[in-house]
Formats: C-alpha cells, sequence, structure tokens
RNA sequence: GCGCAGGUGGCGGAGCGGUCAAUCGCAUCAGACUGUAAAUCUGACGCCCUAGCGGCUACGGAGGUUCGAAUCCUCCCCUGCGCA
C-alpha cells in the first residue's frame, strides 16, 4: 500500500530522488506539497489541479473537525471532498496548537525573525493529555488518540502524529519539555491508529537546539513510522542545521517531509540536505496576495507598472495560464477588480511554477547534475 | 436670463467657526507573508527639511467679518439639474 523507493541519490549530498507509492497513485520525490487546508486549494476549482502538476497535497484535521464536527462519521473522504485522485495527507493539528496560540498572541512566524500580525490572543491551552482549542463559544479539544481517529476517517493517504509546534520564542526548557510530551504523544499515536491503509509521519520537534533535535530524530526515528516530518521553529540558517542535524540520525530509506518551509533557496537547500517533500502556503498564499513566483524570484503583479502589460507573468512559462496567453495586464485587472479570477491564475501558475521545480531538481539528481542545478537557480534569484 | 444644488488633496467623498494638511474609500508607492486565524496585513501618500506635538503653501478666485475660516458674508468664475 505504502512504499518508498530510492531512485538515485546524489554524489556530493545527500539530496536523492525517488518514488512514493500511495493507494492513490505515486509521487515522485523531491515533492513540492500543495496545501489545501480546508480540502480545497483556495480559488482553485478540482479541475485546475492536473494542470498544476500537483502531486500531493495536504489538508488539516483541526480545521476539517471543526467544520464537520459529528457530521465526520459520514465525511465522504478527502479525495472525493476534494476530487483530486492524487496523494493526500493530513496534518494533525500540531501546527495550530502554535498558530493559533503563541505566534497570535506574540505575532510570530515558525521562522523566527518574522514579525505577523499579533492580536494578543492565545485560542489554545496545552497539557499533558492534548491542547484545547477556544473557538468561539465552543471549544475543540485535539490529542493524539483524538487526531489519529480524525484523520482515519478523512481518509488521506499520509497522516500525522499529533505534536506541539513550539515557537522560535519559547526556549531551551520549554522546548525540552514540549519534546517529551510530542514524544509521549507520538507513540499514543501510533497506538491509536487502527487503519493499515494510511502512513503515519513521526515528527521531529526540539526548536533550534542540536541536542534536543539530535534526541528527538533518535527517539522518533527508533519507532515503527513509515516516514518522519522535520516540524518546529527555527531562524532561517538554523533550519538548515536542524536538517543536517537531524535527517542523517534517520532510517536512510524512509520518506523525510519537512513541515511548513517552502520558498525556492529553502527547497533547493531542504532537498540537498536529504528531504523527500515538504508543503508551504507560499505558492497559494502569496498567489492570492498577487505576488508571483518565476526563476528570478516573486515579483507584485498588482503594482500599477503591470497595468496594460502585454507579457505573460513568466517569460517562457508552460503552466495553464501562461501559455494560455493570460498578460500580467489582464491578471493585474482581475486583482484590481476584485475578482477571484485573479488569485485562481496566480495560484495555477505558482503552484506550477513549484511543481517544474521540483522535476528539474529531480531531474537533476538523476543526471547527478544537482549542485550545479542548484547553484544556478540560486543565481538566477534577483532578491 | 431666473431658480435650486454644488465647487475640498490624483479621483470619489467627509468636514460646516478653533486641536484640519484636513475622517474614509479608491488609485499610487514601499513592505510583509514559510505544517493557512489572514483572497490578508503594515507603512507612506500637499511641498520642504536637521523628519519634528518642525517650516511653508493650501479647501474654485478676489475681498470681508472674526482673536481664529475649508467652515460665516459679498462679488466674480465654473459645473449639474429645473424653468424660460
Amino acid at each position: 500500500m505504502f512504499n518508498f523507493k530510492i531512485i538515485a541519490k546524489d554524489k556530493k549530498s545527500r539530496a536523492r530522488t525517488g518514488v512514493i507509492e500511495t493507494p492513490h497513485g505515486i509521487v515522485e520525490t523531491p515533492a513540492y506539497t500543495i496545501v489545501g487546508t480546508n480540502a480545497a486549494v483556495r480559488t482553485l476549482h478540482p479541475e485546475d489541479l492536473p494542470g498544476t502538476k500537483t502531486q500531493l497535497i495536504i489538508a488539516n484535521t483541526y480545521h476539517l473537525w471543526r467544520e464537520l464536527g459529528d457530521r465526520l462519521d459520514s465525511f465522504e473522504g478527502l479525495h472525493k471532498k476534494m476530487g483530486f485522485n492524487g496523494a493526500i495527507m493530513t496534518d494533525s493539528g500540531g501546527f495550530q496548537v502554535f498558530s493559533l496560540g503563541f505566534a497570535r498572541e506574540h505575532g510570530t512566524s515558525k521562522v523566527a525573525g518574522i514579525v505577523t500580525g499579533r492580536d494578543g490572543i492565545n485560542l489554545t491551552k496545552i497539557t499533558d493529555d492534548g491542547v484545547s482549542f477556544k473557538d468561539g463559544e465552543r471549544e475543540i479539544f485535539l490529542n493524539p488518540e483524538i487526531s489519529i481517529g480524525i484523520q482515519e476517517k478523512l481518509g488521506a493517504d499520509i497522516i500525522f502524529a499529533f505534536d506541539e509546534c513550539t515557537s522560535p520564542l519559547n526556549d531551551y526548557a520549554y522546548n525540552k519539555l514540549a519534546l517529551a510530551r510530542t514524544h509521549a504523544w507520538a507513540k499514543r499515536c501510533l497506538a491509536a491508529q487502527k487503519r493499515s491503509d494510511q502512513a503515519l509521519y513521526g515528527i521531529i520537534q526540539g526548536g533550534e537546539w542540536r541536542d534536543l533535535r539530535e534526541e528527538s530524530a533518535r527517539f522518533i526515528g527508533s519507532l515503527p513510522f513509515p516516514g518522519f516530518g522535520i516540524g518546529g521553529s527555527f531562524g532561517k540558517e538554523g533550519m538548515m542545521d536542524v536538517l543536517s542535524w537531524t535527517l542523517p540520525l534517520l532510517p536512510e530509506e524512509k520518506p523525510r517531509h519537512l513541515l511548513g518551509i517552502g520558498r525556492i533557496e529553502d527547497v533547493l537547500n531542504a532537498v540537498e540536505l536529504g528531504v523527500d517533500t515538504l508543503d508551504c502556503v507560499i505558492p497559494t498564499r502569496e498567489a492570492r496576495h498577487g505576488s508571483i513566483w518565476t526563476a528570478e524570484g516573486r515579483y507584485d503583479v498588482k503594482k500599477g507598472r503591470y497595468a496594460g502589460d502585454k507579457k505573460p507573468l513568466e517569460k517562457n512559462c508552460a503552466c495553464p495560464v501562461c501559455a494560455s496567453g493570460r498578460t500580467r495586464g489582464e491578471i493585474k485587472a482581475l486583482f484590481a477588480a476584485r475578482d477571484l479570477e485573479a488569485g485562481r491564475l496566480a495560484t495555477i501558475h505558482n503552484v506550477w511554477f513549484f511543481n517544474e521545480l521540483m522535476r528539474q531538481i529531480r531531474e537533476s539528481i538523476k543526471e547527478e547534475k544537482f549542485a550545479k542545478f542548484k547553484k544556478k537557480a540560486l543565481s538566477k534569484l534577483m532578491d
């Protein structure tokens, strides 16, 4: 049902290319996972997905549980719901422990140094059993058993252990405590799993501390998970340290997923260090915000200078939007008109862009040209 | 020609005697976004600068009243609607 096969390894780095087999088809790795939190890639229609070359989508346990509640028992399954026959993952809700809690309270991102909106509201209450999320008048409680139970009903091909994503502002002592909890929860997740046709990935945490990360990689890596996720917070530099500390300690033949990271340079660095799949909201969220990703980086198509611009979003791009002759000027005008079609077109392009980047990465590894490819790709970036 | 309603920053549109360089929206400019709380958010947006509860010029034009006017008065110019 679930299998990972490494096809080629880079000689000079830990990069590898392979194939993950799932009940819903294969995923060629390294692969980008497109985020579809509420069982839909925002702004896209199901029929848009094939054109974007998307192999893998990740939906979210917390959000779907919040939305479905009791109706989850009669849920048709994510593949049907999304009109997507490829591989699907569900995140466990562990990230929401951070994003709806500490992150929201303090206005921090999981990537250290990034300041986001802060409203001082912390909706979470964390105990050793699980996490209670305030949702208006009601409360939503998640723990390892409940998260796995929900994920089994959602029916993704790959599911994640319920963990606690800490903040870059949490100190060593807190991370140590949270890590012990995440480890205990990992075992509970394994014990709670009933379905055998879903691959449950364990998640490595430990903040930016080497001893915690290594401890986590050893511990989680020793458990019978068919794959692993690298989660948590770190700085731009620390991110690569964390991967270089942890990935060598994990069973090489099992796939590794980097949770929630995905700018061009991050993708290249992560792959170089041995990451097989990764997910990120950047292609989709930034598309809705008007940021168009290209080999040179991104630009904001909403800007006045693109009014009437007859060029495609990206030169020589073969995505369905660029190939159809849609222009920057048209898309700028759609953004100006608040037409949701703008976000859809930008999303198709961005998703295609990242999927295509991964395709090129896979090719370069097979051809033993990854280092060269990476260097060239980085040199093209303007910022 | 008469009557009525208006003329405010790039545009729309508040303000109707003081704390108004002027709410707000749009446009523009700059920035952010990394397991989606955000198809969202932040900042700038008359001119000048040593960037400050700083200086200057401003609310169609010209006068006037007032300690003080975008706000009141007079005349003029212009626009829209109605009647001739």
